[in-house]
RNA sequence: UGGGGUAUCGCCAAGUUGGUAAGGCACGGGAUUCUGAAUCCCGCAUUCGUUGGUUCGAGUCCAGCUACCCCAGCCA
């Protein structure tokens, strides 16, 4: 592509490039992306699975995708069917490398054993609350709790009997015995198995025992072969112990992986935290996790953005390990770019006024032609007849000075049709203006004596007989921010009421009338829409995926 | 008052061994236009949280200070 365009690097690559340098990992770079299945992708995931595949495909290597699903209590194979299908619509591919840490339950197991064989781990009776006490504060250190000391044989019994659920939930645990009195509470004889009677949703009721996080993922990660483990910041305080184990069980250190932490996303206007946008979806406030108001990537793709776009999005904003918060602006700006390419260009008008063109002959129809793509060419025929609709926010009875449309004897262009001029303004009984009656210059079309005219104007129309009658939902953020961009304490309160407008009944012409969900268009001078999968041949459905950038809104404002 | 992090334009973000501040978004101005869109120009940090120090020279090195983020789940 232009070259012009300098990549910025990242700390990540610079990282990666110097253990090249050092001769590590001569296996080649293999990452992974490691999502929990206990909730749909939003857009911070997207960060993180672009950066993960990504850096793959710049080094060469691979990534694998793995299902971190070692809590059966708030997992689920609806999320893990709907996070292949974000993945892969996203544009990347695992091939063979899809995996699961429960498929590594029983090295898993073993690992643990090995453990405590090495005397680096033990089974404590302590329960939660005793054990919150015997952990220390963040200023004082903690206490070594009074099972600590037991012996390796004591030790692998207690842990076989965890396994044969000859214990109740919760009355016992593995930890690792590493130093009660770390400044970093991570290393604070971190739990590293809990018992919990849950049938898992792929390895049903075989396990009571399940790994927790710190201990299942770096071995995960050893297991396969992973060189670097990228995750986000707040793991940030575990790579020691991520490190701990790896070196407790022996892994060699050239070629055992190394996590590296990043800042997840922040977007204004955007909830990205999985737990909130739970909320919504069981609260109601969104149809579901695919609502296109939502930020989940499958929200996104039924309003309409593209893989393209979203992939586009994440290489632009970078990845740091400060904490940011990246404007909305950004991920419009990169749909826009997008669709600006590559959606047809079609004509509707979302709230009709009618006009009626009187000198043009009653019963007549011409099929005009214009151009579908600016860019790429491509053409279609659309129908003009006497009777039209236009915009209602294309009329002003009293129109400010840089009023571009139509006003009452002014004059306008008609998109790939003639130019027509105002004169008479039809009002109902209660003054509502409710048509237009205008005269055309019937030489101004394209090609005809005056069609180089120039007016200051040029509006989107439809013929009022061939108009296609379709429902367009038009979408404003969720959430209302502060001035700062930040989400509010109370988000449920800060919901935008408007966020939702359905327009049932707008126009639109009648070359779309054969169209498939997921289709992309642009509403010339309205924006960039997308066909929602509840559009029946009966009943189109449009949802905006954004407005087009707006000067005159600028201008109108002052 | 413990530990781990981060501070470069309104928002993201480059800045490899110190050599005299990329790029994108947003914004402003102009050109162009049968989409007030797109496109095209042009502008937009004498300054890198702050205070000192080292140096011919520091965003880059040193010291102090300040601000913000994360950590006390048998969540991930």
């Amino acid at each position: 592509m232009a070259e012009n365009t300098t990549l910025a690097s990242n700390f990540i690559q610079n990282a990666i490039d110097e253990d090249l340098r050092n001769g590590k990992y001569k296996q080649g770079i293999h990452t992974r992306f490691p999502p929990e299945p206990n909730g749909y992708l939003h857009v911070g995931h997207a960060k993180s699975i672009c950066l993960n595949f990504g850096l793959a495909a710049q080094y060469g290597g691979l990534c694998n995708l793995r299902f971190d699903d070692t809590n059966p209590t708030k997992e689920d194979v609806e999320y893990v069917d709907s996070i292949q299908e974000d993945v892969k619509w996203l544009g990347f591919t695992w091939d063979e490398r899809k995996f699961y840490a429960s498929d590594y339950f029983e090295q898993l197991y073993e690992y643990a054993v090995e453990l405590i064989r090495r005397g680096k781990a033990y089974v404590c009776d302590l329960t939660a609350e005793e054990m919150r006490a015997y952990r220390g504060t963040l200023t004082e250190p903690g206490r070594e709790s009074p099972y600590r000391n037991r012996t390796v044989a004591e030790n692998l019994e207690l842990f076989l009997g965890m396994k044969n659920g000859v214990f109740a939930d919760g009355e016992r645990v593995l930890r690792a015995k590493i130093d009660m009195s770390s400044p970093n509470i991570t290393m604070r004889d971190p739990v590293i198995y809990r018992i919990s009677h849950t049938s898992h949703h792929r390895t049903g009721d075989v396990w009571c025992i399940y790994p927790m996080y710190d201990f299942a993922h770096p071995l995960s990660d050893a297991i396969e072969g992973i060189t670097h483990s990228v995750c986000t910041l707040e793991f940030e305080d575990h790579r020691p112990l991520y490190d701990w184990l790896l070196e407790s069980l022996g892994f060699d250190v050239e070629t055992r992986p190394r996590q590296i932490e990043f800042a997840r996303l922040n977007l204004t206007n955007t909830i990205t935290s999985k737990r909130k946008l739970r909320q919504l979806v069981e609260g109601g406030y969104v149809r579901g996790w695919d609502d296109p108001r939502m930020p989940t990537i499958s929200g996104m793709r039924r309003r309409g953005y593209t893989a393209a776009a979203i992939r586009d999005f994440c290489e632009r904003i970078g990845v740091a390990k400060g904490n940011s918060l990246v404007d909305v602006a950004m991920l419009e700006h990169c749909v826009r770019e997008d669709l600006n390419q590559n959606a047809a260009r079609v004509m509707a008008v979302l709230r009709p006024l009618r006009v009626v063109i009187t000198n043009y002959p009653e019963g007549q129809t011409e099929h005009l032609l214009a151009e579908s793509y600016p860019s790429k060419g491509g053409q279609r025929y659309v129908p003009f007849s006497r009777e039209i609709y236009i915009e209602q926010e294309d009329f002003m009875e009293e129109a400010p000075k840089k009023f571009f449309r139509l006003k009452p004897g002014g004059e306008v262009r008609l998109k790939h049709a003639y130019i027509i001029k105002c004169e008479e303004v039809v009002k109902d009984a209660q003054g509502n203006i409710i048509e237009l009656r205008c005269t055309y210059d019937p030489d101004s079309k394209m090609g005809g004596a005056t069609a180089g005219r120039k007016v200051k104007g040029t509006l989107h129309w439809v013929a009022a007989d061939t108009a296609v009658k379709a429902e367009v939902r038009l979408y404003d953020f969720l959430l209302q921010t502060d001035e700062n961009g930040e989400t509010p304490a109370d988000f449920i309160a800060a919901l935008n009421p408007n966020s939702l407008e359905v327009i049932e009944n707008a126009l639109i012409e009648p070359s779309v009338c054969w169209t498939a969900a997921g289709t992309h268009y642009q509403f010339l001078r309205e924006g960039y829409f997308c066909v929602d999968p509840d559009t029946t041949p009966e009943h189109l459905v449009f949802n905006r995926v954004a407005g087009l950038r707006d000067s005159w809104a600028k201008v109108k404002k002052g």
